[in-house]
DNA sequence: AATGAGACAAATCGGGTCGTATTGTTCCAT
DNA sequence: ATGGAACAATACGACCCGATTTGTCTCATT
């Protein structure tokens, strides 16, 4: 019933590393929408703006994304979503300790949202549609999505996977605190503060029992 | 310059434990303004209405505060955040150990905002009027705020300052996040809750050493 | 079978106007 | 020091209007 409910399957085929040899139209949809949103911005994008860009008609894009505009701009921020989720994921599965975990957990998704162009764009000329996809429990469940993609791979530090789940949640809100408000001159994309507040706040609590 | 900057002096003369029984003009405008707010919300209260309320003339309103409605607001939201930074550094103070000063400053806050009146219906009715007072650097003043009003409090058990103010704009930071995002079924406001967070998180990075 | 082109009503949006309510200031009487 | 009144300037809401956009549909094309 939900425009969510509705997303589709954004799976990537082909090689991501070496650039997007083969597509999906959905996929051609959401970069010709990158495309015109970084040249006009979410309002001024009409339908018609992103068929042109994507090369196909628009009864073409409304056949392939039947909720409309707004539809896709879901879709291309669950998009991004998995794809830090994926990216925090790995990071915190090469560490090899609970302290460099949850500091790559922190630098890693601090550092892709910093230098998402996307993003940048949208808080800095249109902040309200940031915040309309955060707002009615969007933070929620980008909280519990970093929760349940990152949360297994800190698992194997934490033993029990609640408490790892509960951790990458607690952690996934630090950034998003900081995100929303800057504030304090802490990055945390920068590893030393990073690590710093790891080893104040988080670790030490986790390390043996209860 | 900034309507800051007018904020007039907000201090209680008479008892606040028995009821206000002398207050000052400003404060029977602060009054008068709760009364309306709540009955019809900031967007549809007059100046009119307020000094209605407070039973004066515009005229003395405008006199009070020279900044007009706007004015006012703010000075209401920093008397609120004054009350409310200065019961959380007494209910701190009151703590024998970390443990418990944590504990309280998470617990404290949280209830005291959950029971306010007018901030349930603002954030209810009314939720842009809040964002409004947090954007622009508002949060970072409140958070700066709490640290330098509750840090004090904290330090006896910290030892060092900056660190203890460190540790009260951390928690503050907590508690505003899940303000603003109640999110998880977790309420600080529970003592329980409030203190698996504190001894899980806080507590063991500040114990002893570094 | 999938796509493009076009048509279509409905909804949305930006601009403009107008009358009213509110604002912020001032003067004067008490 | 306060209230009452007046005042211009402004903000606001309601309304209308034309243009754009939306979402759905049909039909021809490949």
């Amino acid at each position: 019933m939900s425009a969510v409910a509705d997303a589709h399957d954004l799976t990537v085929r082909g090689d991501l590393s070496t650039g997007a040899v083969e597509s999906t139209p959905e996929e051609r949809v959401l970069e010709a929408l990158q495309e015109c949103v970084l040249r006009w911005g979410v309002q001024k994008t009409t339908v018609e703006d992103i068929a042109r860009s994507a090369g196909m008609s628009r009864a073409t894009v409304y056949r392939l994304f039947p909720g409309g505009k707004s539809s896709m701009v879901e879709a291309g921020a669950l998009a991004m979503v998995t794809d830090l989720v994926d990216q925090v994921a790995l990071a915190v599965a090469a560490a090899t300790d609970l302290t460099g975990a949850l500091t790559a957990l922190l630098v890693v998704s601090s550092t892709i949202l910093a230098d998402d162009e996307m993003l940048n764009f949208l808080m800095e000329h249109e902040q309200s549609v940031v915040e309309a996809q955060l707002a009615l429990g969007g933070l929620d469940r980008l909280l519990a999505a970093v929760g349940a993609g990152a949360g297994p791979a800190l698992e194997p530090h934490l033993g029990d996977a609640a408490r790892a789940q509960e951790a990458a949640v607690w952690a996934a809100r630090t950034v998003a605190s900081h995100l929303l408000d800057p504030a304090d001159g802490v990055s945390l994309a920068d590893p030393t503060a990073a690590h710093h507040l790891v080893t104040t706040y988080f670790l030490p609590g986790f390390a043996p029992g209860d």
